[in-house]
DNA sequence: GCCAACGTTGGC
DNA sequence: GCCAACGTTGGC
């Protein structure tokens, strides 16, 4: 059984992983781990699914922005930073056997020729529902509707 | 650095 | 189950 591909956000705070850090990375691919907020987890653990596409997002950065795009690759799986004391991610209440966090597998595929940034998307009309714009909305894995996408991708191709 | 908004924890 | 206190997120 397949599903129409999905969209995500995931926000990144430059100082600790960068999309310049994904790109240089390895087959460009990365785990996603450190997670620890529930609502993001769920996504990752039950609904991102190999293939969807999500927007690499730079927060608490000059100036916050999307900036690519990347593909799941492989989908959810326990996050092990959590069983390790030396992590800065380490949870103790995670239990190896029954473990509370997940983490996917994002590989880069293309930057953005004109990376939005939170203040040109608020001008958009069409994304004044998006889940990044609401008041106080922190999550850090988020779902982005296909008309969201479109209208992101071609602010991206132009400006 | 400030601080609003949010999620989690723990006492009751 | 309620809710105050606390820690964190993240824009500005």
């Amino acid at each position: 059984m397949t599903r129409a591909q999905r969209h995500w956000l995931v926000k990144s705070e430059p100082n600790a992983f960068s999309w310049q850090d994904l790109w240089s990375s390895p087959r460009r691919t990365t785990s996603w781990d450190g997670v620890r907020n529930f609502q993001a987890r769920n996504f990752l653990r039950d609904d991102m699914q190999v293939g969807d596409l999500a927007f690499f997002y730079h927060s608490s950065a000059d100036p916050t922005a999307i900036m690519g795009i990347c593909e799941v690759v492989r989908a959810g799986y326990p996050d092990d930073t959590a069983f390790d004391s030396k992590s800065g991610h380490f949870d103790p209440k995670s239990d190896p056997k029954k473990p509370t966090w997940y983490m996917v597998d994002f590989k880069a595929v293309r930057p953005l020729a004109h990376p939005p940034t939170l203040a040109r998307l608020r001008e958009e009309r069409g994304l004044s529902k998006m889940v990044l714009l609401q008041r106080g909305s922190r999550l850090s894995v988020q779902p982005v509707t296909d008309a969201e996408w479109e209208i992101i991708e071609r602010i991206g191709a132009n400006g």
